[in-house]
Order: structure tokens, then C-alpha cells, then sequence
DNA sequence: CCAAGATTGGACTATTCCGTCCAGAACGAT
DNA sequence: ATCGTTCTGGACGGAATAGTCCAATCTTGG
């Protein structure tokens, strides 16, 4: 589904691709619609729980270029193609289904989330001035992260992803202290 | 198409919505894909023309905010819903018809490139500062735009989408002469 | 080890939707 | 006005895909 878009992908396809039969997809969805659901529950667990792993401990600026090298790297090896697992999913199920939208909402609100509490960390240890607004940094940051991974998807190129990340990271590194 | 999105629309609502027949449908297109590239080039053109509309006397800082609040009052009309024609289409085309993503992208890099002209206005008259790469800063905003409308889209609320198109321009800010 | 119950594979049905086709209407040349 | 040509509406065929069902198989408690 995040390869060939939740639509387009048939339940044949799922079926053939987790190797069972149509009665095991029906005794464990009760449509098309509860098992897009459950992609998409799923697919949120995993990006949270790898997100966290890098951004728990976040307490520095060099953190965050780690962080965005990772997301770099990771998108460069398909290079761009298919977009963020999650803002894929949720630009075609946004106004489709309401469940899915709110899952994905939250989603992106408790990674932005993540983000925003290392840049506390960062205002706690001295590193960010008091002045920056870490919430508001960090929705900035998920939206040139997400508007990234959308050029680079319609261009084949990561460029455009790099050069956002830069630019807010820029605009970060502006708040810090020294 | 932009509502429903491109697969989910099927060609009787297409008839329907346009008043016309089937046979007239395949008068003009021979099948569903080159409809669907019509609309993309369509909504491309549409854009890239109000787009001008706004941005090709774009001299001033103070016109790139009044860009951003059309912008965003635009979309506040549908509480963010649906996000940007040509990100939505974008993000379910890129991987699927190759011919709709390369159209997508020059459309993209056209929108960037008017940015990136008015920015250079800028600089010539002094307002700009020569460190600033009008390129670069294009396309981080037209990143923070698409990921703006796709988080307002996802949270039915046009506000990260200001507080994202906000971080790009405080950024540009920054480069100002005074 | 056996029988009742649960599970499975995949053939089958129902539905949706793309694309075709033709009878009749509209048009235009003479 | 008439006749040949073009165009149109929408019924229809066929392919793709969601969802059902049951005979065969596996599991489990006694």
C-alpha cells in the first residue's frame, strides 16, 4: 500500500504478498476499509517507535543534523520515491476516511511532539534561547519535512528534501545561544 | 478529482458532474489516464497563472506576506481540506504515471521559479541581502507550503499550515538588509 | 485415538467501473 | 426539403475486484 498507494492496491495483492487465502483476510478485517485501517495504525506505531529511538535522547543541534542525515539517507536509497510512509497515506485518506485521518493526525501531532521536547531539552541545557517557541519550531520542521519528502517524490531527487530540512534547521540554528 | 482524489473518482461521475455521455468522454480522451493527465495539466496551468498573478511583481518582503495570507485565507474556506491541487494529485501520481509526475515537477519548479525570481527582484533592489541563495529559500517555502497543506488537510486546521509558511518567511526574514 | 469444533484454501458470486457500440438525433451540402 | 455524414446518449459487455461460502483439513479436549 505505501509502494502502490492504498487505492490502487487490490486485496489479491495483500493476499498474495502475506502468502494466506481470503477467508484469513476476512477473519481478521471485516473489509477493505478495517484492514487499510489497520495499515495505517501500523504503519504509525512503527515510524513513532523509530522516531522516538532517534529523538528521545535529543539534546543538541548536532542531534537534529543527525537526525535529519538519517531521514536523508533512508530516502535517498529509493531515491525519493513513494514519499513519507505516513504524509502518503494520510494526503489520500485525509478526506476519505474520518478514522484514518484522526489516527494519522495524532500521528504526526506525537511526532512533531517528539521534536518539540528536544528542543525543550536543548532550552532546558541553555543550548536554545528562551525565546524560540518549540512547538511552533517544530510543526515547522515536520512541514518542510513533509513538503520535502513531496518534492523529492515528484522530482526523483532528494535535493529539494535536503534543501527544506536545511532551511529549518537553519531557522533552528538561529535560536541557539552561542 | 481533487475532492475524491484521482482513483477513487470513477469516469460516471466525471460524465456526471460535466453533463455530457460516455461517448463524448472517450471522444475526447481515449481512456481514463489521458483524463487524468488533462486534469493535471489543466490544474497546472490554472495554478501557474494565478500564481503569476500574485508573485511576478513580487518586489518586497511585504508582498510575500500578503502571498502567504491569500494564500492561507484560500485554503481556510475549506478548513484545510482536500490541501494543494497539485500536491494531492502529486502525491497519488509520482509512483504510478510517470508522465503526470514529470509534469507535476516542472509545474513545482515553474511555482519555485517565480519565488525565486521575485527574491532575486529583491536583492536587486537592496531589500535582500547578497548571502541569500533565492533558490535555496524558493524551494525550503514552497516545501514548507506543500508540507503546510498537508498537515491542515490532515488536521482539518489551517494553522500548522500558517505556522509552517510563518518559519519559511521568518527565515527569508532574516536575510532582509533592515 | 476420536469426535466436535475451529480454521483454511480458493472457487465462486456480486458489484463496480472502464470502455464499446449503435440507434437515432443533429447537421450541412446541394 | 432531402440525403449523406457526423455526433450523441446511454444501454451494454467485459474485466477487475470486493466479498461469500463450503468441503477439506487441522486442532483440541476427553
Amino acid at each position: 500500500m505505501y509502494v502502490r498507494g492504498v487505492n490502487a492496491t487490490t486485496l489479491d495483492e495483500v493476499r498474495a504478498a502475506s502468502g494466506t487465502s481470503k477467508s484469513q483476510l476476512y477473519q481478521h478485517f471485516a473489509d477493505k476499509d478495517q484492514l487499510v485501517r489497520a495499515v495505517v495504525a501500523l504503519r504509525a506505531g512503527q515510524v513513532l517507535e523509530r522516531e522516538q529511538g532517534y529523538l528521545e535522547r535529543l539534546r543538541s543541534f548536532r542531534g537534529l543534523l543527525r537526525w535529519r542525515d538519517a531521514l536523508v539517507q533512508r530516502n535517498a536509497l529509493q531515491n525519493g520515491a513513494y514519499g513519507c510512509a505516513l504524509g502518503s497515506m494520510a494526503s489520500e485518506l485525509s478526506d476519505q476516511d474520518d478514522e484514518a485521518r484522526t489516527t494519522l493526525a495524532e500521528t504526526f501531532a506525537a511526532w512533531t511532539g517528539l521534536i518539540a521536547a528536544g528542543l525543550r531539552r536543548m532550552q532546558i541545557s541553555g543550548a536554545l534561547a528562551e525565546a524560540a517557541d518549540p512547538d511552533k519550531l517544530a510543526v515547522g520542521l515536520m512541514a518542510a519535512l513533509q513538503g520535502g519528502y513531496l518534492l523529492a517524490e515528484t522530482q526523483q531527487d532528494i535535493a529539494p528534501m535536503e534543501t527544506a530540512l536545511d532551511m529549518a534547521l537553519d531557522h533552528i540554528r538561529s535560536f541557539l545561544t552561542k
